[in-house]
RNA sequence: GGCCCAUUCGUCUAUCGGUUAGGACGCCAGGUUUUCAUCCUGGACAGAGGGGUUCGACUCCCCUAUGGGCUACCA
């Protein structure tokens, strides 16, 4: 089939977006842009009851914020010729199909009420609303039409249900699964439209918009695999089927540690966020946090999420979004759920840290500083970037492994003054302070070769010197090259630091 | 319970009948270093089990086990 590649990534505006959810919409959008054909976004709202305030401008914002351009529906630049997209707004759409198949003798109102239904579930082991029981239960194959027309006009409330025919096998092809068989008999009489608010289930809404959306490719979760048949079947009702959109059902994933889905819970858990970006739930003020952040690059995230589930199969680890979308294709996505390793989404960060421009990366580390109330010029800021990049994951860790540039030591670690700290240290490093004080060219080579040259003049210990000379300066046994540090710092700083950790280290 | 999907190092995965089963994260060791980290080098670590098919199975088929998903007037 040669039709243009159009995809959706469809949504349910619940809460926030859940991390698997974020894949699933980059696995879209790199297959759309490979084959050069259209993503969607439409909002799939068809549950009144379950609408969070917030959470559509929330799915708009992480999908912009990684990366994943929309091309057509919401968040979109202009809308596109099959508006509306969100679901609630195409409630006049649906009926006409509904009716259709009412008309067709393909499916039929019920009346049974939820506490009915429970009531049957409760009484038959395994009920299932579907051939064998639809005779027994308050329909329009088991009451006549003008009881229908009478419960209707009095205002009671019913739902429309497909009607299944028993035994039959039905098959999906799926493109990353092959060929799924299912027996129509295990598929229950699925609501596909209910009176109360006048909007169809997820099942009808889902086929009607893919097909009225022109959507040639659908990618979702595995979750929607046992459900694909009910939407062959849907699709063939509705005369549709060689329109029908080709299947591919995505690996879920899955807990870090243990098993089944990975949840909200298991970020709060394990210390990580599930989410692209921060969130807080309106209604019970509970916030849940995200990556953006958390001090993630959008592309780090997009390129470890590309292979939570897919390989290009070449060695390559690291992939611009072009590559990815180069590379993409659906026959690589594996079948089996991919556990979340979030020390390799730490991997991929750091990763991008270090290969961006220094000038970006110092350039955000400035901000931080700003926010610390530290004024620094760039040029200092960059050098002290360049000394502490590598060690950082995240640019948040610049601070942490660079503080000391910024604000003198107060305290001194415990363990190395024990371990650095001798007795004639203090005498040493009074000397040491009379030779740095003489020198002119304060740069770090030349600092270096005039203090090596005094250690090894009085014969002392090297080790010594220097380690009790970097607890001066940083406090702790941590940091880069000393002279590079004495080098920003400058001789008045790097001096007065000496002195006061003489004046402040007994032992 | 029923139905569906899956199963290679701890994790993500390569392998599309013949390989010393490869890479990456993590882990361990060594090296670099005045410290910590980075980095470099090396190492340990895998085909769930049982039957077939085949000259030959990680690879194909079946069974079992295990894991996951679905089973709503939720998506």
């Amino acid at each position: 089939m040669n039709r243009k590649v159009r995809v959706r990534f469809a949504p349910s505006p619940t809460g926030p977006l859940h991390i698997g959810g974020v894949r699933t919409a980059l696995y879209n959008y790199l297959f759309a842009r490979k084959f050069n054909g259209d993503m969607l976004l439409r909002i799939e709202d068809t549950d009144s009851a379950r609408f969070v305030p917030g959470a559509e401008d929330y799915i708009v914002e992480a999908l912009s914020w990684l990366g994943i351009e929309i091309d057509e529906g919401i968040g979109a630049k202009t809308q596109g010729m099959h508006a509306p997209y969100r679901q609630s707004e195409r409630k006049p759409i649906y009926r006409k199909y509904v009716d259709q198949l009412l008309d067709a003798g393909l499916a039929y109102i019920a009346f049974d009420t939820p506490a009915e239904l429970d009531s049957k579930r409760a009484e038959i082991a395994n009920f299932q609303y579907d051939a064998k029981t639809r005779g027994i239960m308050t329909n329009s194959l088991t009451i006549t039409a003008d009881e229908v027309a009478n419960r209707i006009s009095n205002g009671e409330q019913y739902v429309v249900r497909i009607k299944i025919e028993p035994n039959e096998e039905i098959k999906v092809q799926d493109l990353i699964r092959g060929e799924v068989i299912i027996n129509s008999s295990v598929i229950d009489d699925k609501v596909l439209f209910k009176s109360s608010d006048g909007l169809p289930t997820y099942h009808m809404a889902n086929v009607v918009d893919d097909f009225l959306m022109e959507i040639s490719h659908v990618i979702r979760g595995e979750e929607w695999l046992p459900s694909a048949p009910l939407h062959v079947l849907l699709y063939r009702y509705l005369g549709w089927t060689a329109q029908m959109p080709q299947f591919a059902h995505l690996p879920l994933l899955l807990k870090p540690d243990g098993n089944g889905k990975l949840s909200k819970r298991d970020g709060d858990r394990l210390g990580f966020p599930v989410f692209p970006l921060n969130w807080t739930d309106p209604k019970t003020n509970e916030t849940s946090s995200g990556y953006r952040e958390a001090g993630y690059f959008p592309e780090a995230v997009v390129n470890f999420l590309s292979l939570l589930g897919w390989n290009s199969g070449t060695e390559q680890e690291i992939f611009s979004m072009q590559e990815l979308i180069d590379q993409f294709s659906l026959e690589r996505v594996s079948k089996s759920g991919a556990k979340f390793d979030y020390e390799k989404g730490k991997w991929f960060n750091h990763k991008y840290l270090q290969n961006k421009p220094i000038e970006e990366i110092a350039n955000l580390f400035q901000h931080i500083l700003i926010d610390k109330g530290i004024i620094e010029d760039s040029d200092k800021v960059q050098k002290i970037t360049s000394l502490v990049r590598e060690r950082a994951v995240f640019v948040n860790d610049l601070w942490l492994q660079s503080s000391f540039f910024f604000v003198a030591p107060t305290t001194y670690d415990e363990k190395t003054v024990q371990k650095r700290w001798k007795a004639e240290t203090p005498d040493q490093l009074t000397e040491l302070c009379d030779v740095l004080a003489v020198i002119d060219d304060f740069g770090a080579e030349n600092t270096e070769e005039i203090v090596k040259a005094w250690i090894t003049a009085n014969e002392y210990n090297l080790g010594a010197i220097m380690n009790a000379f970097r607890l001066s300066l940083v406090g702790e046994p941590k940091g880069p090259h000393i002279f590079d540090i004495t080098a920003i710092i400058g001789k008045d700083e790097t001096l007065a630091r000496i002195r006061k950790a003489i004046s402040s280290i007994t032992l």
